[in-house]
RNA sequence: GGCCUCAUGGCGGAAUUGGUAGACGCAAAGGACUUAAAAUCCUUUGGGAUUUAUUCCCGUCCCGGUUCGAGUCCGGGUGAGGCCA
């Protein structure tokens, strides 16, 4: 047996071992209890990085520590396969999607397997794989037919880089979130989710989900936005015949403000715009120049605000013989609300800015509650009370949208809504590498599904990616069929499904990944969900997460109303920045410091350190987990990405962070070597009586053993790697005098080696190699804490005066309050303090503290 | 601008949820071993005062409050971050 540790050898040793031995391969045991943990899975982009090591080492110990609790563990993985990057790369490397991904699949998982992650590799699926999209295509039909799905003709978001269309989530600050291209809208015939239907449920189920962090929940309800509104028809003063007849319908979320309207406004793409136009050309080119601009929520607030003023009024319905001008303006959106808006600038700072460049009248109709004074620079939008509002004065704000809803119910021009922000989601992507949609179109204009019997809809693997536009639509055969029934000719839809689809029910998959004809198989799903614990980045607390509620919900399947029990959304890895003096980055390898300077050594001039960021290739400041576990060992890396900050928190990368975690490794291997004899021992755990240093000892190990436990049930990985730490200090400080003692340090190595399995699984089987046993320590239960130790004879008490401490008293637990005044009478500090002055009374914690209070 | 989160040594961070602030690690300094270095081991390490002690004062971003007692609870600031605008 070699003293030094080689994590080489020793990882690939267990890893083959654990393979063979099938331990992770999960499946159901009835009466079991079963755990589902999952991390979010990779997008398999080449190969892995730092983050994914530090979402992967967090699951693992979760997986580890619940499998020796005695649960039935699932820890499945599988591939977010298709997507974007892969055409690019096919392009740039001259392959095709689908090598490129598989093979960068065969090597990530060949990097996740050197981690040594505890994974049913059994269960492994890629969603580009044709069983998987097989049966997603099945869903879609499920989903059509149960009118879940629609297509509707509709402005998008197109990235004219990546060709492609992008959710309103996808743009962001007006560019795309990948290619940073500025968004342009185009009108295109789109598929839809109606996640809107879910709207409801998917926020007032927030509410019980107690596994979720706040934060995340919050930002769902953000997103989702659900408010109390109002529509109110408004009649219509024109000279333009066509229209006096009509109402305009407008939307407003505060119609106490009604009194202070002083003008409408209608979206571009509003129907009466069309009307307007028609006979106009003066009128048609301004607003096409307004349809032009991007719109969305985003570019909304930072755009100008532009309007043209049309011949329509509209009355004002309490104010007789009053008319406020109609606008087409750019800040209303056309699918928020009605697409038109009365505008209140006193109490609106969009409105108000609209007002001010229109010379548009300004009425106040709210009192501020803060004593503000109003101007018509800065809209007042506060508390307040209701004032020039006739029958509304007085009221507060709440009781005047009560009010005035009920008054315009009761006239019946109008009545109270329910708006969501919240969007149907757009699916439609004109890309070749995803999930074809299982449609086609025939030639008499019917909709048709494609029969599931001729699913899976293969992707074409001859297709040109260097040709602009959609790949599938330029094939030159691949969208030419029939229909299956009438045989008439028709035309396939090119598009392909939004990645985020692929991504929305694979949790469901990993239950039953090989079943052929279902996407999943109902006893299997059961058993398994939901997932106990998820893992993954807090990026995607909105789309992925919220998809996949919104799935699981529609699924409608009895019992599993919601994915994930809990989420863990864990930190960043971050490391140094390091630029030199033409602010072109370095990488941290290439930099020493000499002389309190940072020096880069390839080319020996100064450079400067920036920033902490999160590691990416643009900065250069990654570090390759590969390279790592090479020099390192899996062990150390695994060990580093626990210990030093909390999962939640960003980490950051330091090698004396890396050379620590080797230390403390090969420490461990260290004192199990110097103590091999003492482990050969066939001893039952907890059968001596221990005395003295030994008594000590295991006190040590079993008060750690308890937070150490405690620590990984609330996640604080780096907690329990400090009571780690403090057993190894502990164990190796003991020196064994006689049996006694020896029999302590092997009961306190056989808990240690226990409790670093989840961490450390490879260093920690070759540790229990060591005690002879002959199975894995993966079958070892965890070990229980031994009250007994963890119960003191003695206790030391705190004493204060007047809540400062002035010395402590060691006495027998529990000892009354009355013993311990007498006890503390000999403490010269104590005495001093306390002489001549009068006691006003004492609080006494049993076993804790005892402050007494003193005239001062 | 709105909502939310956070703020503790030179650094990462602990503090059993209102009861000894600074566990554990890193870094630093000193020492042992060594011809030397690396590795390893031991000691010190929030600031200050002094009679060097079972000592005192200050100290968890700032100001105030509640409490016998506040890093922890409440109010008001400042700063950083996140989400939505």
């Amino acid at each position: 047996m070699s003293e030094k540790y080689n994590s080489k050898v020793i990882e690939k040793k267990w890893q083959s071992f654990w393979a063979e031995q099938k331990l992770f391969e999960s499946k159901i045991i009835e009466g079991k209890k079963k755990y589902y943990i999952l991390e979010m899975f990779p997008y398999p982009s080449g190969k892995i990085h730092m983050g994914h090591v530090r979402n992967y080492t967090l699951g693992d110990v979760i997986a580890r520590y619940k499998r020796a609790q005695g649960y039935n563990v699932m820890h499945p993985m599988g591939w977010d396969a298709f997507g974007l990057p892969a055409e690019n790369a096919a392009i740039e490397n001259k392959t095709s999607p689908k090598k490129w991904t598989y093979e960068n699949i065969s090597t990530m998982k060949k990097q996740l397997k050197q981690m040594g992650l505890s994974i049913d590799w059994s269960r492994e699926i890629a969603t580009c794989d044709r069983l998987y999209y097989q049966n997603q295509q099945k869903l879609f039909l499920k989903f059509y037919r149960k009118n879940l799905i629609y297509k509707k003709e509709s402005l998008v978001n197109w990235d004219p880089v990546e060709n492609t269309v992008l959710a309103n989530e996808q743009v962001i600050d007006g560019k795309g979130w990948r290619s940073g291209a500025d968004v342009e809208q185009k009108k295109l015939s789109q598929w839809f989710f109606k996640i809107t239907d879910y709207a409801d449920h998917l926020l007032s189920a927030l509410e019980k989900m107690n596994g979720w962090p706040d934060k995340v929940k919050a930002m769902q309800k953000n997103w989702i936005g659900k408010s109390f509104g109002c529509e109110i028809d408004f009649e219509i003063s024109t000279e333009l015949d066509e229209f006096k007849s009509e109402k305009i319908r407008i939307f407003t979320t505060r119609p106490d403000t009604i009194f202070g309207a002083t003008f409408c406004a209608l979206s571009p793409f509003h129907p009466f715009v069309d009307k307007l136009i028609q006979n106009d050309e003066t009128l048609k080119s301004q607003v096409n120049d307004l349809r032009s601009q991007k719109i969305s929520e985003e570019s909304i607030a930072r755009n100008e605000k532009v309007g043209i003023q049309t011949k329509l009024f509209i009355k004002h319905p309490f104010i007789k013989n009053k008319c406020l001008p109609v606008f087409i303006a750019n800040f209303i959106l056309m699918d928020y609300g009605s697409g038109a808006i009365y505008g209140c600038p006193a109490h609106d700072q969009r409105d108000l800015d609209f007002a001010n460049k229109y010379n548009l009248e300004v009425i106040q109709v709210i009192k501020p509650s803060d004593g503000s004074k109003f101007d018509r620079i800065n809209a007042y939008t506060g508390n307040g009370m209701i004032m020039n509002s006739e029958f509304l004065n007085n009221l507060s704000i709440e009781h005047a949208k009560e009010m005035i809803i009920k008054k315009i119910e009761e006239l019946n021009f109008g009545k109270k809504t329910t708006n969501f922000r919240l969007r149907d989601w757009g699916i439609s992507r004109q890309r070749y590498w995803g999930c074809p949609i299982p449609i086609m179109y025939r030639e008499d204009g019917k909709v048709i599904e494609v029969p599931e019997d001729q699913l899976p809809l293969e992707l074409p693997e001859d297709i040109d990616l260097n040709a602009s536009g959609n790949p599938l639509d330029n094939h030159p055969s691949w969208k030419y069929t029939k229909c299956p029934s009438t045989g008439m000719k028709a035309i396939r839809e090119t598009d392909t499904l939004d990645t985020f689809v692929d991504s929305a029910w694979y949790f469901l998959r990993f239950c039953s990944p090989s079943e052929t004809n279902n996407p999943f198989n109902i006893n299997e799903i059961n058993y398994w969900m939901p997932v106990d614990q998820y893992v993954g980045g807090v990026e995607h607390a909105i789309l992925h997460l919220l998809y996949s509620r919104f799935f699981t919900k529609a699924l409608g399947i009895k019992g599993i109303e919601e994915p994930f029990e809990s989420l863990f959304t864990q930190g960043m890895v971050c490391h140094n920045t390091f630029q030199d003096d033409s602010k072109a980055w370095v990488f941290p390898d290439d930099v020493e410091k000499k002389d309190s300077q940072y020096i880069q050594i390839s080319t020996g001039k100064p450079v400067t350190m920036g920033e902490i960021e999160s590691m990416s290739k643009s900065k250069k400041n990654v570090i390759d987990p590969e390279s790592i576990i090479d020099s390192y060992g899996a062990d150390s890396a695994r060990w580093f990405m626990l210990s030093d900050s909390p999962p939640e928190k960003d980490i950051n990368w330091t090698d004396s962070g890396i050379n620590g975690a080797w230390k403390i490794c090969q420490k461990i291997w260290k004192i199990a070597i110097e103590n091999q004899e003492n482990l050969n021992q066939n001893f039952k755990l907890n059968t001596p009586v221990y005395e003295g240093a030994s008594l000590n000892l295991l006190k040590i190990i079993h008060e750690n053993l308890n937070s150490i436990t405690h620590s990984i049930e609330r996640f604080q990985m780096n907690v329990a790697i400090a009571k780690v730490y403090e057993m190894v200090n502990a164990i190796s400080k003991f020196e064994p005098k006689n049996n006694n003692g020896k029999q302590a340090i092997s009961e306190s190595l056989y808990i240690l080696f226990r409790v670093i399995e989840p961490m450390v699984p490879h260093l920690a089987e070759e540790c229990w190699s060591l005690t002879k046993k002959t199975n894995s320590l993966i079958s070892e239960p965890w070990p229980k804490v031994n009250k007994k130790y963890l119960e003191n004879k003695n206790v030391n008490i705190v004493i204060q005066i007047n809540g400062k401490r002035r010395g402590e008293v060691i006495v027998l637990k529990n000892t009354p309050e009355n013993e311990v005044h007498k006890e503390i009478q000999n403490i010269k500090n104590i005495k001093d303090a306390l002489s001549g002055k009068n006691i006003i009374k004492s609080i006494y914690v049993p076993n804790k503290i005892l402050n007494i209070v003193i005239e001062t």
